[in-house]
DNA sequence: TCTATAGATTTACACGCGTAAAAAAATTAT
DNA sequence: ATAATTTTTTTACGCGTGTAAATCTATAGA
C-alpha cells in the first residue's frame, strides 16, 4: 500500500487532519475531540505513521522521557523496583530511560548528566547514598525535577519516598525477642547505604525501648559486594562459640545471604527450631531469600507502594503548576516474612 | 562567566572554531586536526557545552546510540553481561539504550519498536528464545545492524556469539561421570531458552559417547521463575528414594538454586564428599551460586569474551562497508568451577 | 434561528544542527 | 620557495516537528 510515510505533513493530507492538530494530539491524546482523536487512532493505524523522535523532542517544552537511575542493577532487589517503576512510568504514557550506577558515584553523576542532555520530564533517582557526590546531586535536583526513593538525602529532589526502617527493624526485633534471644545486629561499620544507618538507630532504640542490650556486629568491608562481606565476616563470627544459640539480625538481606552461607560451611544449623544453633534474619525480603538455606526469616518492603507514590507524585511536580510545593516525604511500613531461618 | 551557551552557533564564535568544524568534530573527534582537537576541547570544558542531542540526531546519517535488549534484567546473570556490554558500548564512543523484554515476546517486540524510533546504528539482542516472535524479529534486523549474543535464532542478525554448550556439558558430564556417580539432567520439559535444548543434546551424547545411559528428569514449568521450578519438582523427585545417592546436573544454576533449597528442606546432604546423599551441578556460574548451601560447582561462561566479540563485530558491521559478508557465529568454551556441591 | 464557544485549520516562523560545495588557509612534500 | 595536499571556513540550505496567532467551523444551548 504505497511507500512509507516520512513526515506528519504527509501523514497530515492522508488522514485529512491538519498538522497542527496532529501535534497536539502526539503530545497529549486527550487534548483533541473525541472524534479527530479516533479518526487521527485509525489513520495511524492504517499507515503505521511514528512522528520522528529527534525532530519531535527538539523543540518541546518539556519530552515525555523520566529517567530512572538506580545505585546497582546487578542487585535482584533494584532490579525488581525499575522493573515495577518501568511499568509505571509506560502507563502514565511516560518513556522511561533506565541507568544503573553501578555503585560508584562517578557513574552516577555521569548518568545524570547524559539525561541532563535528554531534558527528561523528570527523574526518579534512587542514590547511592553516603558515597553519593551531594552537590552535584543538588546541583541536578534544580534543574530538572527529582523524586528519590529508597534512600534518601537531605535537601536533593522534590520529594523522599521508602521504607520506614524504624518501624519494620522494630517489628523485626520485636519478633526475635518474643520468640527466642533477642537479636545482635550485624552490619557494615561504615555502610554506603543510609538506611542502614537507620535501621542501626531503630535496632538500638527497640532494644532499648524493650529494656535490652543491644549489641552491634559491625564488620568491616567496602563497596557493594555483600554477600562476600556477609560471609567472610560472618565466618569469623561463627567460629566464636560465644555466638552459638545467639540470633542475628543482619542489616539488610545479602548480608544475611552470606552469613548462612558461612553457617553452613561450617556445619552450624540455622533455624527457629530448638535444635538450631542460630537464628538469622534479614531485611528486604530479596528475591532469593526464599531460597537460601534455610529460607530467611525478613521484612519485604512495600516497594509497590513506594514506585506508585514516587511515580504519583512525579507526574503531579511535571504537569502541576505546583509552584513552592513542600518537599514531600512518605515511609511505608514493611511486612514481616517468617521462614524458617529465624 | 557569563551566561550559559545554548547554540553551537554561539560556541563556535567564543571559541573561535567553525560551526561545521565543530559538528564534524562532535560527530567524531578523531576526524580533526589534532591541534583543532586541543582547542575544541579546552573550549568545552571552558564554557560547558554540549550539542543538543535531539537537533543533533535529527540529520545524522547515523546516530552514535546502540541498543541492548536483555530477556530478564531481573536475573543477575543477565544484568551482569548487560552491564559488561554496557562499559564496552562507552568506550567506543557509542551511546547503550538498555531494555529488558521482562520474559515476554511482546515487550521484547515492543523494545525494538521503540528502538527503531530512535535510529540506533545498531542493537545488540539476547532474544527470548522459543517464545520469540522470529517473523517481527527477523523484519526488525532487515532494517537495524543487529547482533544476537547468549540465544541463536536462526536467520536473525548479522552476528550470533554464545557458549559453546557442547564443550561445557560436556566437560561437566565428563567431571562428574570421573569423580562419582554419573549425572541425571534435571531440567525443564518445554524450555523456552534454546541453549537448553543445545544442553540436553550436548547431555546425551556425552554420556552415549563415556557408554553410559543418560537419563533425563524432565520437569513440568512454564516461566522465568526457575528457581521456584527447581524448588517445586525438586522436592518432589527427592522424595523418591531411588535418587539418594546420585548425581544431578541441572540445565542451569537457577533451577540448581531451587533444587539445592528443596534438597535442605527435606534433609538431604549434598556435596562431593563420600557421606553425602546427592550430588548437584549447575550451568552458569550465576553471581549467587558461590553461596548457595553447598556452593555450586558450575560452569562459568565467558561472557567477558562473548561481549567483547559481540560489540566489536557490532562496530565492524556500523562502520564497514559491509556488503554481502557472511553471518558470523562463534562459541567460547566453558570453564568448569569445582565448588562443594559435585 | 441565533449566538457563544470549543476545537480545527491556515499561515508562518523557529529550533539547533547536519551537510554539501566552493573558497581560503594551513600543512606537508618537493 | 613552490607545489600539492589536507584541513578549515564560508555560505547556504534542509531536516521534521513545535508553536503562536488569526481565522474558520462545528456543536450546543438559548
Amino acid at each position: 500500500m504505497g511507500r512509507k510515510i516520512k513526515t506528519m505533513e504527509e501523514f497530515a493530507s492522508l488522514s485529512g487532519i491538519s498538522r497542527p492538530t496532529l501535534s497536539k494530539f502526539f503530545n497529549d491524546a486527550q487534548s483533541v475531540k473525541k472524534s479527530t482523536r479516533l479518526k487521527i487512532e485509525q489513520a495511524i493505524e492504517k499507515h503505521d505513521y511514528r512522528p520522528n523522535f529527534y525532530a519531535m523532542n527538539q523543540n518541546r517544552r518539556k519530552t515525555k522521557n523520566i529517567g530512572l537511575v538506580v545505585p546497582n542493577l546487578t542487585d535482584p532487589f533494584f532490579a525488581g523496583i525499575a522493573r515495577k517503576l518501568e511499568e509505571l512510568i509506560v502507563l502514565s504514557g511516560y518513556n522511561p530511560l533506565l541507568l544503573s550506577s553501578h555503585g560508584g558515584p562517578e557513574q552516577e553523576i555521569a548518568n545524570l548528566d547524559s539525561l541532563r542532555s535528554i531534558k527528561p520530564a523528570g527523574v526518579l533517582l534512587a542514590p547511592l547514598g553516603r558515597a553519593s557526590n551531594v552537590k552535584k546531586l543538588k546541583d541536578f535536583s534544580t534543574l530538572v525535577p527529582t523524586v528519590l526513593f529508597d534512600a534518601n538525602v537531605e535537601g536533593v529532589g522534590e520529594a523522599f519516598f521508602g521504607s520506614d526502617n524504624h518501624q519494620s527493624i522494630g517489628l523485626m526485633v520485636d519478633y526475635l525477642a518474643r520468640t527466642g534471644q533477642p537479636p545482635k545486629f550485624f552490619e557494615m561499620k561504615d555502610p554506603i547505604n543510609p538506611n542502614a544507618y537507620k535501621r542501626r538507630a531503630a535496632y538500638v532504640s527497640t532494644m532499648e525501648k524493650l529494656g535490652l542490650e543491644p549489641e552491634l556486629l559491625q564488620v568491616k568491608g567496602d563497596g557493594w559486594n555483600f554477600e562476600e562481606i556477609g560471609f567472610a565476616s560472618g565466618r569469623q563470627i561463627i567460629q566464636d562459640s560465644k555466638y552459638r544459640g545467639s540470633t542475628i539480625l543482619c542489616s539488610n538481606d545479602r548480608l544475611a545471604i552470606g552469613l548462612l552461607s558461612a553457617a553452613y560451611e561450617s556445619g552450624l544449623k540455622v533455624g527457629h527450631s530448638a535444635e538450631c544453633d542460630l537464628r538469622v534474619a534479614g531485611h528486604d525480603d530479596h528475591p532469593f531469600s526464599r531460597y537460601t538455606c534455610p529460607s530467611l526469616t525478613t521484612i519485604a518492603q512495600d516497594y509497590d507502594a513506594i514506585g506508585e507514590r514516587s511515580v504519583s507524585e512525579m507526574l503531579k511536580i511535571i504537569d502541576g503548576a505546583n509552584g513552592i510545593a513542600e518537599r514531600s516525604e512518605e515511609l511505608f511500613e514493611g511486612r514481616l516474612v517468617m521462614r524458617s531461618s529465624a
